[in-house]
DNA sequence: AATTGTGAATTGATTCACAGCT
DNA sequence: AGCTGTGAATCAATTCACAATT
């Protein structure tokens, strides 16, 4: 098997995507998928299908497709999806807080174990503790945590990025709408809304 | 000018970026940037930079560097960002109303000009009117709406892009965990938080 | 007969290297 | 002297084409 570093990253989000599709389709009860028929599903090639599979060894069988249940296991494997993820989430403002009611993380293998704010206030309607930003050393190494969800505010993403860091944390899903700046062994994915919206504004006529 | 088909999407999403830092700059009455101190800011080469601005035509001064002001109004024109673009939401429910709640698309040149849901009903501290989805055909249509965020539940979301699509919707952030289909002339930008997460536990040790 | 797995070919994006301005 | 703009070179990702397997 190839070492992690040479799996294009682009794979590794088709992986995911990919994942859905046979997740829907063992409700369905479906067995066995041939790579044109998922790739439809995923709005991919098949070509591509294979060859991102192919990095993990020979997962179907020729003449035949893949197995369901065998290649959504082994994909749930590399994603390290099999074990519930602990999760923080750090700046409970408006996305922040929407995010706590999004249950949607859990069916996918992640749970937010404590929100954390430097004014945390009680949310109605939510088990998630939400603590001061100064309990978040403890709790990170107390909890083994390693992932975070950063939605404060632009002007101070930097500097909380970098008390995660030191605290251990070792990837970011960051939602503020700047450049972070991190360590080498520090993996950040950033969504950014305005991003997204002015990206289509370029391509609508 | 090159059309717009062949300009890299990756470049024009960096172009935003670039954007936010120039904007940044212009704060701090810089009026003049080298490609280098602008990539560095950004997170990228500058002689990336540079290519990605070269589709745009000659921008800087050979020599001297950008000028912040010209640049970032060139920018601002490409992204179609210069006047305010009318934005809908569809689906009013936990990630909708954190969006509505969010301001920041004002400040980035968009205006969700109302939200639509099948069980509309008034949400607190928020003057953006919630309509009831049958209304959505006449809206779109009377304020000339080409963009639309999506955030339904993943069941719900093929049929109302569907919908979206007729009533002459061109662009489409979409926020459900599902491949949409579209047609041809309909660009979608899909933001999948679990996506992203599980994206991440991969990289983790 | 069907369908995977994969080397080779292609297409696309990034980076280099330097000519051309100011 | 400094910095942009860009053709050429490199690197990466996708797609093709087909041999291998069931």
């Amino acid at each position: 098997m190839p070492t992690k570093i040479d799996i294009p990253r682009k794979s590794i989000y088709r992986l995911s995507i990919y994942q859905r599709c046979l997740h829907r389709l063992r409700e369905n009860q479906v067995d066995t998928v041939s790579s044109a028929a998922l790739a439809k599903a995923a709005g991919v090639k098949s070509t591509q299908l294979r060859k991102d599979l192919a990095y993990f060894g020979q997962l179907g069988t020729r003449g035949l497709g893949y197995n369901v249940d065998a290649l959504s296991t082994t994909i749930g494997d590399v994603l390290g999806q099999n074990k519930l993820q602990p999760v923080i989430l750090v700046g409970v403002g408006n996305l922040g807080s929407a995010l706590l009611h999004y249950g949607g993380f859990r069916k996918e293998g992640f749970e937010i174990a404590a929100a954390f704010d430097l004014n945390p206030r009680k949310l109605p309607n939510i088990k998630v503790p939400v603590l001061n930003m100064s309990e978040a050393a403890a709790f990170i190494s107390r909890h083994h945590v390693k992932m975070a969800i950063l939605t404060v505010p632009a002007n101070n993403a930097q500097s909380a990025t970098n008390d995660l860091v030191q605290y251990g944390i070792q990837a970011i899903l960051n939602f503020s709408p700047t450049v972070l700046d991190v360590p080498e062994h520090v993996v950040v994915n950033s969504v950014d809304l305005a991003v997204e919206l002015e990206n289509l504004s370029y391509f609508i006529r």
